[in-house]
This record gives C-alpha cells, sequence and structure tokens, in this order.
DNA sequence: GCTTATCCAGAAATCGATTACTCACGTCAA
DNA sequence: TTGACGTGAGTAATCGATTTCTGGATAAGC
C-alpha cells in the first residue's frame, strides 16, 4: 500500500501539503499542487479512509437495516437509498433484521461502533432501543414504521390504503371480504388491519374476518387457509404484502379456487409481476422507491447539518390501482 | 462517546489491560479483568470499530459489487452473501453497478478505500480492473460471471441450463424456437445464447434466432417485440433473465397471443411469481441464494486465512422446472 | 539461596490520515 | 525603513484502539 508519506516524499513536500492538496481545503501553490498531483497519480496513491474516518471522525457509510432485501417493497427501498447516497459519494452497509429484535439491535451497534454517518431503519417495534445512537449523535431517519422518538421519518398511509382496498372490494360486490394481515406486533401490519376494519364498520352489517400471519409466502399461505376454513368463510381477501399474497394465491389454488369469481383478493405492494399473474392482481401501490429515495435525502440533510432541529416526518400516499383480481365476475 | 480510557480509568487499569481483556487475546488476572467487564458494560462502552480497523488493518465489512439487487436473481444472492456474513459477525455494502463499468470501478477504489476485509463481484466483463485489489491484497470471489484472473469464483452452469431449456422447447413441439439474450458485452448473456444455439444446431433444420437487449423489462419487451415483427417470427421464446420475461410477457399480451398456444416461453430464474403467472411460467431456476451463502464461505476462508493459494471454482447446477408457458397446448 | 524462567500490567509505539500550530517569507502601508 | 499582516509550508498533535516492549514480581530449578 502506498501511503502520503510516500506520496509526500516522491513530490519532495510534507505530508500535510499533500493531504491539503488533495482535499483542497486550503490553499498550497499551484507548483507544489501539481507536483503532489501528478506523485500521487505515478504511485497510484489511495487515502486509506479508515484513518480518515478516524480522523474526522466520520465515515462515508449509511446503514440501512430493513427486515428482508427479498421482500420487493424493501428490495425497492433500498435501490432509492443506494442510488441517493451514491450520487453523494456515500455507501450503504445493508441490514436484514428479519423482524428479530436481536439482530436489530445487533446492527444498531454496529452501525455505532462503526461511525456510519447516519443510519436508516425500519423499526421492528416502535420502542426499537436506539439510546446508543443517539448519545453517538449519529443522525438518523426512520422509514415505513413509526418509533417513539423525536426523528425524521418518512412513512406510507398505510391505513388509507387498506381503507381504499376494502371500500373497493365491497364497492366492487363482496360481501364478506377479509384481512390477511403480518404479525401483531408489526406496526404496518396493525396499520392495515386497522384500515381494513374502518372500512368493513363504514358498511355496517359486515363481519369482521381477519388473521394474523408472517409477512412471507408461507404466512400467506396458512393465513389464507385459516380463513377459508371457517365455517362461513370470507368471499375476498384484502392481503397486507406481496409475498404474503403469493402464498394466498397458492392456498386459493389449491382449493380449485378461481380468483375473480370464487374469490377477490387485492394485496398491498405492486411487485412487478403483479399484472402478469392469472388474472391480473390489484394492488395497493406504495411508493417504495420514494421511500427510500426520500429517507436517504432526508437524512444527507442531517448528516450535512443542514436540516432543521425539530424531526421532519413524510408521509407518502399509495395508490389503488384495480386490475382483475378485485372484480366480481359471474361465475360461468 | 466513552473510550477506552474512560474504562480504563473506571476500573483503575490500564487501556492495554481494558482492551486484552476485551479482547481476550492474552490473559489478565480474574480479579482485574472482572472489574473492567463491570466498568464497561457500567459505560456501555462499546470499542471504536474505526480505530480498530486502523490499527488491525482489517475491517469487519464485505463488499457485495453486483449490477443491481432489484433483479430478482442478485436480491437472492445478496440475502446468502448477508445471512452468511451476518453469521459471521461481518456486514456488508451492498453496491450496485448497473452494468456501468465506471461505478464497478468506483465500487472498487471504495472497496479499496473503505478496507474491506474482502470482496464478491459479480463483474461486468471479464477485463474488469482489480489490480488495485490485488495490490492491497483484499481477497475477492467472483461470482456470475467470470474474471482473467486467478481468483476464486462461483459460477452457474448457465450454458447447460439455456441448452436444456431450448431442447425443451423443441421436444415439446416449437420448431422455431428464438433466444431473447442480455446485451452482447455481459458474459451470462453470450453464455445463454450460446447453449441454445448449441441446442439449435444440434437439432439441424431449425432457424437461429435471437436478439440481445439489456437485461431488463424493457429490454424483453423490445427484444420480443423485433423478434415477432420478423417476416417470419418465432413460435417459442427461451428469454435470458426473469426481468426480460414480464417484458416479453407485456409485449405477448399487447399482441393478443396467447403463450402455451401461439408461442412458447421458458426462462431463466425461477422468480416466486414464477408459478402464479398465466401460464405458469417454465423456467431454468439458478440457485442463486447459494451462489451468495456459497461465495461468501469462500470468501470468509481465504480472510481467515485457511484456504488454499490455488483458487477454487464452484460451478453450480440450473434445474429446469416445467410449468405451463413451455408446453404446446392446442389452440382451442 | 541464588539464578533463571514465567507471567502479567503498564508505558509507549503504532496504524495513516487530517489539522492546529508555528514560523519563514513577502507585501504593503506608514 | 520598519512594523503589521497575510500566505503557505512544515512540524507535531490527534483520532481511539491494539500490540510490542519493558520491567517487576513470583515461581521453579539447581
Amino acid at each position: 500500500m502506498v501511503k502520503i508519506n510516500d506520496v509526500a516524499r516522491e513530490a519532495g513536500v510534507s505530508a500535510a501539503t499533500v493531504s491539503r492538496t488533495l482535499n483542497g481545503r486550503s490553499s498550497v501553490d499551484p507548483v507544489l499542487a501539481a507536483r503532489v498531483r501528478e506523485a500521487a497519480s505515478r504511485l497510484g496513491y489511495r487515502p486509506n479512509g479508515v484513518a480518515r474516518s478516524l480522523r474526522r471522525q466520520v465515515t462515508d457509510v449509511l446503514a440501512l437495516i430493513i427486515t428482508d432485501v427479498s421482500n420487493p417493497f424493501f428490495t425497492a427501498i433500498t435501490r432509492g437509498v443506494e442510488d441517493v447516497a451514491q450520487s453523494r459519494g456515500l455507501s450503504v452497509l445493508l441490514c436484514n433484521s428479519d423482524e428479530d429484535p436481536g439482530k436489530e439491535s445487533t446492527y444498531l451497534h454496529v452501525a455505532e461502533q462503526e461511525q456510519v454517518a447516519g443510519v436508516i431503519l425500519s423499526p421492528h417495534r416502535t420502542g426499537s432501543d436506539v439510546a446508543h445512537l443517539r448519545r453517538a449523535s449519529i443522525p438518523m431517519v426512520v422509514i415505513d414504521r413509526p418509533l417513539d422518538e423525536p426523528v425524521d421519518s418518512v412513512m406510507v398511509r398505510s391505513r388509507e390504503g387498506a381503507r381504499a382496498a376494502t371500500n373497493h372490494l365491497i364497492d366492487a360486490g363482496w360481501t364478506r371480504p377479509a384481512c390477511i394481515t403480518g404479525p401483531e406486533d408489526a406496526w404496518t401490519a396493525q396499520e392495515r388491519l386497522e384500515g381494513y376494519l374502518e372500512a368493513v364498520r363504514e358498511h355496517g352489517e359486515l363481519a369482521e374476518l381477519w388473521v394474523h400471519a408472517p409477512f412471507r409466502q408461507q404466512g400467506g399461505m396458512t393465513g389464507a387457509a385459516r380463513l377459508l376454513d371457517a365455517p362461513e368463510p370470507p368471499d375476498a381477501l384484502f392481503v397486507a404484502n406481496a409475498q404474503m399474497a403469493l402464498g394466498v394465491l397458492e392456498e386459493v389454488r389449491r382449493r380449485g379456487l378461481r380468483v375473480g369469481v370464487d374469490l377477490g383478493v387485492i394485496t398491498f405492494d405492486d411487485a412487478p409481476w403483479a399484472p402478469f399473474i392469472s388474472p391480473p392482481m390489484s394492488v395497493v401501490a406504495q411508493p417504495a422507491y420514494d421511500v427510500g429515495a426520500q429517507a436517504a435525502q432526508l437524512l444527507m440533510e442531517r448528516v450535512k447539518g443542514t436540516a432543521p432541529d425539530a424531526p421532519r416526518h413524510l408521509w407518502l400516499s399509495t395508490m389503488l390501482i384495480v386490475r382483475e383480481s378485485s372484480r366480481r365476475h359471474g361465475a360461468g
């Protein structure tokens, strides 16, 4: 490895001058500067980021702590974060917490230890412990779920989306809509259930049918099975995320039910495949990429110190996209 | 921030003893050790990872440089890498190069600057410049595509998979199978095209029909359009990745063609939605998660120095999964 | 009982950059 | 001509942990 002193020797100046030249923070004689630059490129000098970070007390790294990149919602968020970070010259440390408070807290430790410039966190519970980050004054932006702390956040109006989806099912003529939502301790799961319940209650007379299940394909399967095995099964399902929706489809198919005829289905998340399944899936689209990009933006401002003291809260809206799975077709 | 000296003072010992106690590399009087541990936990001491990395000359971070996390193949790889890394106490720096040599090389710089423990790279071209990493003696594992360097690699037998897929189309009764593959300069695109050509040539008499297009949904659309607009269009398509396949479906649908009747389709990558589209998509499944997990494993051995000098090359097999889209159904 | 080996804690060097401080040299104004 | 001031380069301190070096105390061996 070629170090700053090697460059200094090669250029016949001091290390300080090399540093000043390369960082441009203070003026350097053009002649020396040229010599430094020439020497640096001849030797292929690349400053040691670790040493720099230690001295400057900040790194060029953001930590992104989410539950699971495989979830298309988070995949898109990740892309959004990475794009913004990249454009600002930062890198992203990807952390999957898998809804496991232990993993989440391990990663929060890591973020602190590695002195990341900032953290984007999708907290498992509203009580996630970020005291350490706060103490280390590492800026943070929370996404997708709230946190009991005064920090910036970028959220999605889940509840409204859920309500709209459920209302749409009812308007389409389904009479027993049910909700398959995520785990009880997941805020988004609760919100979507709430939205469902609001819609159902607005219409009176309707049964309130729901189950909690893990936010995964398997969860969708078992959730659907439990609902459909009930004495009075639902005739339509509002599903709380895309991965679950695939499980629901699996179970529905296994039972030989026809989506759009025997059963209406609508789900959260406009996964890229939604238009192509049979029948095309109606969805509540979340602006996932934007959630990531905006969160990264807010974080950058905090990192640079150009943000106001008070925490900012962005609420992004969902969009109801009606395709076929939620429409009621005659059974012919 | 509480530092090692604070702990030392609190415990009434020297910083060296605190370090020794907490790292357990050398023996420390049990009484002192207990005092240190107690002090550390009372103060909530967390060693500064940057300082540690500077001294130890390695970080606890791996760089994963891929083209795009949004591609389900890479999403799964990412998960595989992250799981193994996490179990070994390392973190993953996620880098999307978007098939852009510039971005790729920027990220290789970052990896070197940040002194990552190792790099997992899906190189854009076989000539990607990793000389710097080599000079910095940062271990590396290459995935998905080869590199003109003697480094560990984990690859997929793409060509065989492509051949099997094409043979399957032919066996199913399609007479003019075509291939929609990735960009000309992408190795996997070439390999899959080669596999297609091998199969076609084995059968003699068959037309060789193919187009190159970007490995994205849009690319699949335009690729399909170009093929289908030809004077003698194909009657079956072998598509080189999942994202393109969605584009192909879009175009096919736009033209009112029926998959499985007017047109056979099979694609690379068993995306989670493949069974659920209409008709269910036949695929060549790649062991994506394993590619990531194995690569991480190999890398860990290199990092620890327990690997043999000679580079190791793992070749993982694909699996042909026949569903409906590739079968030939009567047009009635 | 004396010498040698062993063990362990503290002092100090180290990792590689950045930056506060110091000082030499020039310029300009009085 | 001299003093004040400004510019810019070098010296050395600094970031916070790890680790080598050093020396004192104890144990073992003859």
